[in-house]
DNA sequence: GGAGGGCGCATCAGCACC
DNA sequence: AGCAGGTGCTGATGCGCC
C-alpha cells in the first residue's frame, strides 16, 4: 500500500468478444459468444449485446444457446489474440518496466517505478493517455483502474468497464470497501464465500469486524491472515514483472465420454506429446510427471510420479503418462485427460538418466523418436472451422460462418470494409483456402501511433 | 443439469532423515 | 533400540483466477 494512486489496471473490454467484431464488420453491434462450440464447451467472452441476454463467461455454451440462439458463436482464435495482446502490453511497457500480465487482456503496472506517475493528477493523465494509444494502435477499449494497491486498482477497473477509467481516492478504500460483498476480494470464489456466509458474513465490513482471528478459524492460517488484510484495505503485494512458469499442462475435454481402455491409451500418448511439444518450445524439461482424470460422473483425480531428474524426452514423458494411467480405475469412462509436467528446469540440460534408461531399452529404439513431432498426416478433406479466416481468389478475404453437409458458408468482408456478402461453396471448392487474420487498423494510422511515441 | 483449459497456491498426509 | 520432535520431499486434493 503506497499513498499516491500508482498502480494501474488494465483490463480490455470483453476482449475475445471484441477482436472478433473488429475483425469481422457484420458482426459490430451483434452478440458474440466466443468460447467451446462442442457439446461441451463453456463460454470464453460474451460481447456486451450476448450479455444483455443472460450470457456471460463460464457458462455452459448449451445454456448461451438457449439463452442467445441468434448470437454467433464462434471458436476462440488465440493466435490472433496473442499478436493484439502484444501491441497492448509494448503499450504497457513504454509507460514503465514494471509490467505484469494477468493473462492475454489483464495487467498490472506499476506507474511509480516507470516515472510515468506521482501522483493522482499524472496518473490519471497517463491512464487516459494509455486508453487513446490502445484505440488508436489496436481499435479496441479497455478499461483502466487506477489505486494505491493491486487489489484496488482491479476493483477500479472492474468499476471503469466498459470503455472508461476510475480512479480511487487514496483515504476513501475503507469507506468504499466496506459494503461490498466478500465474492469482491480476490481469493473469495465460490467456495469461501459459501463457507462465510454460513459463519454469517456476506460484506467486507463483516469480514473486518469477524476480527483476524476468527477468520484464522474459519479458513486456515494462510488464507486467513490475508482476506483480514484485505478487507481492511491492505495490500502489499508489490507488481512483478516476469513470473517463470511453474508447470505445463494440457487437457481434453472429450465430446463423449470415452470407455475403451485402449483409446484412453492412444489419447494419454498423444497429450503425453503435445505437453513435451509446448515444453520443448519453450526450453524447458521437467522432473514430475502429472496425469489428470475427469470420470464420467466429474470426479476428478491426479497421479504424479517424480523421475530422478529433468526430462524432455517424448518416450520418457509418455512412458511415465502410460504408468500412472495403469493406476486408475476408468470403469464407466472419463471425460476429460490431461498430462502436465512440473519441477521444470529453467534450461534444457541433458537427461543422463533417460539416456541411460534409452540405450538400456533397445528393444523400443526409433519408434519413440521418429513417431513424435508435428509431421504426422493431415486429414484429406479441408475442415472448416467456424470463424476461420479464408480467401478466395474471385471474392478474396473473407471469413467461414458455418459448415456442414459438404457445404462451406463464407462471409467477405475485411476488418476495414462494410459488412459483406455472404456465399455458400461446395466444401472442396477450388480456390478456398485458409487466410492470416488482417490487421484491425489501417497500417498507415497504426505506424503513425507507433512513430508519435518513438519518434517523439 | 451442466460445468473448458491452463495455471498457481495452500493444505494435508505420509515418509525419510536427523 | 525406542521415542519425540523438526525439516523437507512427494503425492493428492481442493480452491481461485482469467
Amino acid at each position: 500500500m503506497r499513498n499516491a494512486p500508482t498502480i494501474l489496471h488494465l483490463d480490455m473490454d470483453a476482449f475475445f468478444a471484441s477482436v472478433e467484431q473488429a475483425s469481422k464488420p457484420s458482426l459490430r453491434g451483434k452478440a458474440v459468444v466466443v468460447g467451446g462450440i462442442g457439446p461441451r464447451g463453456v463460454v470464453a467472452t460474451a460481447s456486451y449485446e450476448a450479455r444483455v441476454f443472460g450470457v456471460h463467461s463460464a457458462m455452459p455454451t448449451a445454456q448461451a444457446r438457449r439463452l442467445a440462439p441468434n448470437a454467433a458463436y464462434l471458436m476462440p482464435r488465440f493466435a490472433l489474440y496473442r499478436s493484439i495482446s502484444d501491441q497492448v502490453m509494448a503499450l504497457l511497457r513504454e509507460l514503465s518496466p514494471l509490467v505484469e500480465p494477468l493473462s492475454l487482456d489483464e495487467a498490472f503496472v506499476d506507474l511509480e517505478a516507470g516515472n510515468a506517475a506521482w501522483d493522482e493528477a499524472s496518473a490519471r493523465e497517463a491512464g487516459a493517455r494509455l486508453r487513446a494509444d490502445i484505440r488508436a494502435v489496436t481499435g479496441l477499449t479497455g478499461s483502466v483502474g487506477l489505486a494505491a494497491s493491486k487489489m484496488l486498482a482491479k476493483i477500479a477497473s472492474e468499476r471503469a468497464k466498459p470503455d472508461g477509467l476510475v480512479l480511487i481516492e487514496p483515504g476513501t478504500e475503507r469507506a468504499l470497501l466496506s459494503p461490498m460483498p466478500v465474492r469482491t476480494l480476490p481469493g473469495v470464489g465460490p467456495a469461501t464465500g459459501d463457507h462465510l456466509r454460513r459463519a454469517g458474513i456476506t460484506t467486507v465490513l463483516e469480514l473486518s469486524e469477524a476480527g483476524e482471528d476468527e477468520l484464522v478459524r474459519l479458513l486456515g492460517k494462510a488464507h486467513g491472515h490475508a482476506l483480514y488484510a484485505m478487507a481492511l484495505a491492505r495490500d502489499d503485494r508489490p507488481v512483478v514483472a516476469e513470473r517463470e512458469a511453474k508447470s505445463v499442462s494440457v487437457e481434453d475435454t472429450y465430446a463423449v465420454d470415452i470407455h475403451d481402455r485402449l483409446r484412453i491409451g492412444l489419447e494419454v500418448r498423444k497429450l503425453a506429446d503435445r505437453c513435451v511439444r509446448r515444453l520443448r518450445g519453450a526450453g524447458l524439461s521437467g522432473r514430475t510427471i502429472v496425469l489428470k482424470v475427469r470420470r464420467y460422473d466429474f470426479s476428478t483425480l491426479t497421479r504424479s510420479e517424480t523421475l530422478r531428474g529433468p526430462t524432455d524426452d517424448p518416450s520418457v514423458i509418455r512412458e511415465a503418462a502410460a504408468r500412472l494411467l495403469d493406476s486408475v480405475d476408468t470403469t464407466g469412462g472419463v471425460r476429460l485427460l490431461g498430462v502436465g509436467v512440473s519441477g521444470l528446469a529453467d534450461y534444457t540440460q541433458e537427461d543422463l538418466f533417460a539416456q541411460a534408461a534409452g540405450e538400456l531399452a533397445e528393444e523400443t529404439p526409433e519408434e519413440s523418436v521418429s513417431d513424435f513431432g508435428p509431421e504426422r498426416p493431415e486429414p484429406a478433406a479441408p475442415e472448416w472451422r467456424a470463424g476461420q479466416d479464408v480467401r478466395h481468389p474471385e471474392y478474396g478475404h473473407g471469413w467461414v460462418q458455418g459448415s456442414g453437409l459438404g457445404r462451406v458458408t463464407v462471409r467477405f468482408e475485411t476488418p476495414l470494409s462494410a459488412p459483406g456478402r455472404v456465399r455458400t461453396f461446395r466444401s472442396d471448392e477450388a480456390g478456398l483456402e485458409p487466410a492470416d487474420p488482417l490487421p484491425l487498423v489501417a497500417q498507415v494510422e497504426a505506424a503513425a501511433a507507433e512513430g508519435e511515441t518513438d519518434g517523439g
